[in-house]
DNA sequence: ATATATTAGTTGCATATACATCTAATGATA
DNA sequence: TATCATTAGATGTATATGCAACTAATATAT
């Protein structure tokens, strides 16, 4: 390591998009990971759980889509959210496809872990004075 | 599902810093990984790599520490790397402790990635407009 | 100086993620 | 209609990540 290409190196980790991104998203996605804990609850599947509830019913593929995921990642983060009761399926006419929907028990934990959310989401915002003008840069769908 | 219930989650959805910064990491993280890829490097150990060059020696804390990484993440990712040849670690007087530098092989992969790396930032910029103005208030250490 | 606390790193275990491949079902085409 | 292609989802395998508990070594306090 010559004193030339250290100073590169910290060029790069300085510059490098995702080195930054994905620091910001550990630390902010930890965030959530300890308000939800409480309630059994990971981000990513509370990312899941809203997004089925926005939906109503909806099929794995356009969370696929929607959500930037792979379908191996959906279908087995699903298949816990099953097991936890929180999701169920619905068949299709298509039997290839299927639909999910939130069990009651899965409606009624987004509702009570709104409150801790909303925590979450203060404290990123107080911490992270950035996230709030970012995230309108971020295309949702 | 209420229609009430289901206007509440997609709200959630759009406002959440959470939902919409992790997507766009697996976005951002995934056109480094498409670059890096024939070189056998992921984007996690991009960012190791290229840490560890920058301070020349140092000890997994301090990744611990810059990188907002958990201990036994970086224990594990850099025992990979060693496993390929890249990083190698120098005994430290106390005893617990040791210093990781990249071998040559290590530091002639920096070089060699730098132009994917390159090609990675500048689809990202080009995709992503936001992400400019963004990391500069993402704090580096 | 010995007992206790702290620290650095590792290991056990679980979730999250993605690529490649497979299967079942449907669609398209000759 | 029989064959081929496509599609949705599941499964095999690997990396990435974090929490809890552990170990070895050092530091602190009595």
């Amino acid at each position: 390591m010559t004193a030339q290409s250290k100073k590169q190196a910290l060029d790069i980790a300085k510059d490098c998009f995702a080195v930054r991104l994905r620091k910001l998203n550990r630390e902010v996605s930890s965030l959530y990971d300890d308000q939800f804990r409480p309630f059994g609850l990971t981000i990513a599947q509370f990312n899941l759980l809203v997004s089925i509830a926005a939906h109503g019913e909806v099929a794995p593929k356009r969370l696929v889509e929607t959500l930037s995921l792979e379908k191996s990642t959906v279908s087995r983060n699903i298949e816990k959210m099953q097991k936890n009761g929180w999701v169920t399926t619905v068949p299709h006419e298509d039997k290839r496809r299927h639909l999910l929907t939130l069990t009651n028990a899965g409606a009624d934990l987004l509702e009570e872990v709104t409150p801790a959310w909303e925590q979450a989401q203060k404290v990123a915002a107080s911490t992270y004075h950035s996230l709030k003008g970012m995230i309108e840069d971020i295309p949702l769908a």
